[in-house]
DNA sequence: TTGAAGTGTTTCTTTTAGTGGAACGAATGG
DNA sequence: CCATTCGTTCCACTAAAAGAAACACTTCAA
């Protein structure tokens, strides 16, 4: 009867899942059910967080993140070697465009991106999100990068099972996505519309390591509303510029 | 022959370790002298963490903090409770002294404080620090935490083991630091010079829950060149109505 | 060229503590 | 007041964590 062990994997899991999907206290049953775990096992995964100091329990025995957990986060932050490189670059884009900017790290590993660095534009209406890994075969900041990484590795990405229907305007076909991959690579930059947030407008392109691995992608989010056919090339050409001049700063110095 | 078993325990140590030391990587026997343990126990720390995506093992086989750890660090850190709260009152009493301006909390079960949220000042000379637990009987900040404290948790302060000399100026005898405290009481603000980091003189004061118990402090941390007696008062006050303005703002609806 | 001293990793037996279904006692609520 | 939740404890079972020692590999000096 005996399953599986691997109390780390069990406890980093309710940390994780307290950390990206949380903002307040749960149960042990509440936890349990999202782990789809036994209650026991979950039980004493928090009592090894509990033991740590990463998580604390209030007086009616649910549980939250802990001080130490957000100091160890706070503690982490500044330290990504990401953002303090990208940040200018993410301002700059923000600047020139008038719109909100951002950056995504790729990750070769999970074959995903996330957002690392994010500057608002100053309009009243701005896009929010909230940073966790996204898939690649969506919105700009996903195709920039899938439409330039290796034909191997895409079809790995094509064929993972989790090609999902963010929004209506997700594509999900292979063949029509390749067809979108290559106007992607013909241009140089990607362009979709609600593909991942209705109602959003994503202008996305890559960015290279000096040594031609792709690092991630610089983008702009804009509220349909707001968008007009003729800003494209405008911001198209900024982006791009953005894009080299990262890559730029990268081959001057920074052993990434 | 064997040792308390307590895997988890000991992964997060390792996974602690490389956080709050680290900014590079290290190699197994490297981290296993770090944290007082055989190399075989360290190693399979490591290989848990790896399994987990916490850590990445480069060419050379040194270990490395992941990106998934770094979106884990910058997913959390702004979901932080308290940096969204105390940053603006920070942001006021960094503007109205013209001085590097912090917030710090306390933390009741280690009975340390760390800092949440700093502004720095202008100048081109400003204070840095690596915002990690810190104890209550050195620097304005952590005295003006102790100094306001019941008498028994003062006491087990106190007696704890790391009362540490943390410069030529920190007091570590009992019975001059409850002189000091009592001072501190007195004025309702705390005034160190060099007591944490030679060279600086702190002033900081404590803020508390509307509840009555201590949250933590706020403090001013200026290069001694540029601090004069006689903006001791005026630093002061404007800490202090930062400090009663906090406690305000949390009685106007926050349920901390 | 050799070998001493590093490194990270694997092997191995012992034994602890993780596993999870079931039972428990305290809240909660219709 | 019983029914249903909750978090927690109990228990036999056994997988895996422990750690000394051997191993494979690189480095570097003699």
């Amino acid at each position: 009867m005996g399953e599986l062990r691997r109390p780390f994997s069990k406890a980093i899991a309710v940390l994780r899942w307290l950390v990206d999907a949380s903002h307040g206290s749960y149960g042990v049953r509440e936890i349990s059910a999202a782990m789809n775990a036994p209650v026991t096992t979950t039980h004493r995964a928090l009592n090894a967080l509990l033991q740590e100091g990463l998580v604390v329990k209030n007086d009616s025995n649910r549980y939250t993140l802990s001080l130490e957990a957000y100091r160890l986060g706070l503690a982490l932050a500044p330290k990504s070697p990401w953002r303090e490189v990208c940040m200018p670059f993410v301002r700059r884009a923000s600047r020139e465009t008038g719109e909100t900017a951002a950056f995504s790290i790729f990750d070769p590993v999970r074959l995903q991106r996330f957002t690392a660095a994010r500057m608002e534009s100053d309009h009243a209406v701005t896009i929010v999100d909230r940073g966790y890994w996204k898939p690649l075969h969506a919105g700009a900041s996903g195709l920039a990068l899938l439409s330039f990484l290796d034909e191997a590795t895409q079809a790995e990405v094509l064929g993972m099972p989790n090609i999902s229907r963010e929004t209506t305007q997700t594509i999900i076909d292979p063949i029509e996505l390749r067809k979108k991959m290559e106007a992607v690579r013909a241009k140089g930059y990607a362009v979709t519309r609600g593909q991942l947030i209705a109602g959003v407008v994503g202008i996305g392109a890559p960015v290279f390591h000096p040594d031609g691995r792709l690092l991630g992608s610089m983008y702009v989010s804009i509220p349909e509303q707001r968008f007009a056919e003729r800003r494209e090339d405008p911001i198209a050409a900024s982006l791009l510029a953005c894009c080299s001049a990262f890559t730029n700063q990268l081959a001057r110095g920074w052993t990434g």
